[in-house]
DNA sequence: CGTACAGGTCTA
DNA sequence: TATCTAGACCTGTACG
């Protein structure tokens, strides 16, 4: 594998390889790059959202990345690195850096401060830090899935969604009426804000203002600390089915109305950003448009193109199954076996209903001490002891102060904030006693949840990179031209595919899964069942 | 007048 | 018959 390391230089990139250093002029970085493509290379540089939006505008797709920006804040965290390797004095710079965010594809933005870093020390610090630790062979694969990811997001954000205006419109009109001009209710919920004063004699009431509805509602006498919708439903009153009505579609308006229709879809695509270990688990951020919730009312507007298809892929109950396989639960293993892990637990004699079990795993994993997922511990502890020890120590490590980490190696953030490298004292505790005691508790949900949210991010991760390179070898030509991946989400997967092409597809989407699956856990016996559907609106899965 | 936070609701 | 993990982002409102 040929490493070649990109450095800016002013208008020139430096082209570091093989010992060997030479430049060439920034516009011709894309038709290198192509070249270089041909055979096998792994490009590195300092951060893949200052790179690869401008080659993907030139066409240029890359196979393999390092994103030193990325691997840097894995390493920074790991328990299985010494820190001391990876010092420097720019290592503040590189713990600082930002992913570039903006639409415009243009290379190298003025005044970057990833220009007073230097990616080929930062890459030899980083390869002298892999060599001497000793989970290396995890490290690796973690640091190559991370870098992975930051391609696929790039190449979802340059593709885009493919995103019809014209139905999210009519759907916003249907249930809103027309667009209204700036500054005003659309006629729907200016018809509904009337209900809602009449009901409660409030002639003046702003129902958008919490705080004016929760005086008008205890004005009249009902008995409510807070305005949410499940507080709400609860009450018998005239007033609260507009009230309800009013916030469902208010919210619609706010959140994915018109104003997000101009900001967010362009040319036929809704092109958020995604932020690859944006999240301190590992899972990906998102910024832009709110990719990460858009609700399931509207994503009917999300529609193949014409001659082409989405497949849909989801992991059934991805989470318990990766709880099962790292901890090397072979009963919990068993129960996953059936497509509905939770039935299998039923089936196992483990719990009586469905409904316990998801209780009983959901708290588990997050850390439900009180009511039925408190209850049902006991058992769960009795059947499932490696995997319920496995959650119960990461939490108890967390109560502690100590940092726990998933099973490639990305470590939790320690308690006062700032990395675990950072050796300083650690914070002067505050607060009351309880309140102390409360924090301590709360850590310990973070940091039991950490192990198993994080792991599952892995999984995801290798499962998207596997994917992407299969995807690749399905087609000719440019990337949209190809079936490509356009939407992700925690445990969700959008291909945007050649209508001939989709149940080819849909294979390869399961290839993969099972791919990530013997990647992370090798051999051990657990299964992850996707959920696949091939659609023309995004609305029709799941 | 711009920033910070609270309250709310959507996602897995 | 009790909410517990991770986010984004909107509006209204308080603050400096």
């Amino acid at each position: 594998m040929n490493r070649i390391v990109l450095v800016r230089r002013g208008e020139d990139v430096e082209v570091h390889e093989l010992a060997t250093v030479h430049r060439i002029a920034a516009p011709d970085l894309g038709g290198f790059v192509r070249d270089r493509e041909a055979g096998p290379v792994r490009w590195i540089w300092d951060d893949t959202t200052r790179w690869y939006p401008a080659l993907l505008a030139q066409g240029v797709r890359v196979a393999r990345c390092t994103d030193l920006r990325l691997t840097h804040a894995v390493l920074r965290r790991t328990p299985f690195a010494d820190q001391r390797l990876l010092a420097a004095g720019t290592t503040p710079g590189w713990d600082a850096l930002q992913p570039v965010t903006t639409s415009e594809a243009a290379l190298f933005p003025l005044a970057d401060p990833a220009d007073l870093l230097d990616p080929v020390a930062e890459h030899e610090r980083q390869l002298a830090t892999l060599a001497a630790s000793p989970e290396r062979r995890r490290l690796e694969l973690l640091l190559a899935a991370e870098s992975s990811g930051a391609l696929v997001a790039a190449e979802m954000t340059s593709a885009g969604l493919p995103w019809r205006a014209d139905l999210h419109e009519r759907l916003l009109t249907d249930l809103l009426g027309p667009r209204p001009v700036a500054g005003h209710r659309p006629a729907v919920l200016e018809r509904l804000a009337g209900q809602i004063r009449a009901a409660l004699d409030a002639p003046s009431l702003n129902p958008d203002s919490p705080a004016d509805v929760l005086r008008a509602l205890q004005t009249a006498g009902l008995p409510v600390e807070d305005t949410r919708s499940w507080t709400l439903v609860q009450l018998e009153h005239p007033v609260v089915p507009p009230l309800l009505e009013y916030k469902k579609l208010s919210r619609l308006l706010t959140a994915n109305g018109w104003s997000w229709l101009d900001t967010w879809v362009r040319d036929g695509r809704f092109r958020p950003w995604f932020l690859p270990g944006g999240v301190v688990t590992g899972r990906w951020a998102s910024t832009g448009g709110g990719a990460l919730s858009v609700p399931v009312q509207v994503r009917s507007a999300a529609r193949a193109d014409e001659g082409h298809r989405f497949v849909v892929a989801d992991v059934a109950q991805l989470e318990p199954r990766v709880l099962a396989a790292m901890s090397g639960d072979l009963a919990m293993a068993e129960a996953a076996r059936a497509a509905d892990l939770y039935q299998g637990m039923v089936d196992a004699g483990a719990v009586a209903t469905r409904a316990e079990a998801k209780v009983g795993i959901l708290g588990a994993m997050y850390g439900g001490t009180r009511g039925e997922s408190g209850r049902m511990m006991p058992r769960l502890t009795r059947r499932y002891p490696r995997a319920i020890g496995l959650v119960e120590e990461a939490a108890r490590a967390g109560e502690r102060g100590e940092v726990v980490h998933t099973l490639l190696g990305r470590g939790s953030p320690v308690p006062g904030g700032g990395p675990a490298a950072d050796l300083g004292e650690p914070p002067e505790p505050t607060g009351s006693p309880q309140e102390r005691d409360r924090r301590r508790r709360a850590w310990g949900r973070f940091t039991r949840n950490f192990v198993v949210q994080g792991t599952a991010a892995e999984w995801a991760l290798c499962w998207l990179a596997d994917l992407r390179n299969r995807l690749w070898q399905l087609g000719e030509g440019q990337l949209e031209d190809r079936p490509h991946l356009v939407f992700f989400l925690h445990d969700e997967v959008v291909v945007h595919t050649p209508e001939h092409l989709a149940d080819v597809v849909a294979d390869e989407v399961r290839l993969a899964a099972a791919g990530a699956g013997r990647l992370l856990f090798g051999d051990f016996p657990v299964d992850f069942p996707l959920d696949v559907a091939v659609v023309r609106s995004w609305a029709e899965a799941g």
